[in-house]
DNA sequence: TCCCGATTTGACCAAAAGGTCAAAGCGACG
DNA sequence: CGTCGCTTTGACCTTTTGGTCAAATCGGGA
């Protein structure tokens, strides 16, 4: 009964092919992507992909999976408990890492929800909708005490969102603008001060 | 030498056929978009739709041109002669508005921006990034007489088009969370409150 | 070294998709 | 009401693409 686990060479390639396949997805969308390119960006033929994962659906699926965990962990790190305005400061900072540390996984993201999110949507008005709501209402006790300015909740947090993704997703544009070599810098500066001023407790 | 216009027909089956391209291009991207959707969608046959539009490629581009005008129409009034609080804020309802009245062509520039800009990558490095250049000397001016808080204005316009976009662009992600029937409305009270926390002068 | 299962590949298939074309249909104007 | 040009269509072509399969190759343990 001794449990074998996938071969070295087996976690190498579906490494490697998944790899590849967040590259192209996030580039070009589900439909968009082919497993031609997929394949030889992953350094193998399309048939060999085809021996690890049994179709494109399920490849994409894989990525998806999970996806949305490690997309909600800072989020999910707000800590009622601790000092709101740290918290909240905290929060954004851990997200846009996210988005500087992970453009891609951000992109395939974004793609799946501007398709109107077909393989996820049940998961967002499930488990991100809880999340939400529970975080929400640590925000709102917050700033019903008056540790942090009153705000809509779920806006605030929607805001980080929009904030912190629009970096990686739009990043062509925002590079276009700005023509730096790394507009997540200046970014940094300006959410944090951004969000200080639209959280700091009024007088 | 009398000038003849498109026939009445023409006009009505190219905006019929813009139309639904738009829907299409907007859900799927480029490529995910077939021939066939579109034309069945504009209610024509694929070689009726070809008889309008030479190439799949020529549709696309009908509708991205153009459309650039229309987002940064917005921007464009910015008045650097007018009161700094009240432009910016006329700014961001404009744009909120726009996002609001033309979700699928918010959705066609995000496709477009996340596949790296293909087609309109040129124009982003050009006219957009004059226009921001000059729009942020204004907002310089005003940061400096102190009539509205010191911010980084390339950095302001870009979480304009964030948060704005964001509503649009990840409809179906701020519906699962919100569950309301617009969430634009509490958007905008939200929205404009930010950016009055943001801009306020400092005492 | 030899063997057997794991891995890889070339050939192939069917469906989808962009695009062409000649012929048919239609409509406005003389 | 007949004609001529604008419009529409079905049939067809080629390329691309997701996926299959049998055969070949590889690699590590006995």
């Amino acid at each position: 009964m001794t449990e074998t686990g996938p071969s070295r060479i087996q976690s190498e390639k579906r490494a490697a092919i998944l790899g590849a396949a967040l590259e192209v997805f996030a580039a070009e969308g589900f439909r968009g992507a082919t497993l031609d390119r997929i394949a030889g960006e992953a350094g193998l033929s399309k048939p060999n992909l085809l021996y690890y994962f049994p179709s494109k659906e399920e490849v994409h699926e894989a990525l998806l999976s999970g996806l949305l965990d490690l997309w909600l962990a800072p989020l999910r790190r707000i800590d009622p408990d601790g000092e709101p305005m740290a918290e909240l400061l905290g929060y954004v900072r851990r997200k846009l890492a996210l988005s500087r540390s992970h453009p891609r996984e951000s992109r395939l993201f974004a793609n799946e929800i501007l398709q109107g999110a077909p393989r996820i949507g049940p998961t967002l008005s499930g488990a991100l909708r809880d999340l939400v709501e529970e975080k929400a209402q640590a925000i709102a006790a917050w700033a019903e005490t008056g540790a942090i300015a009153p705000v809509d909740p779920r806006h605030l947090i929607i805001s980080v969102w929009a904030l912190t993704q629009h970096y990686a997703d739009f990043d062509v544009q925002v590079r276009a603008v700005l023509g730096r070599d790394d507009p997540l810098d200046g970014a940094e500066a300006h959410l944090e001060m951004l969000f200080e001023r639209l959280l700091a407790p009024r007088a």
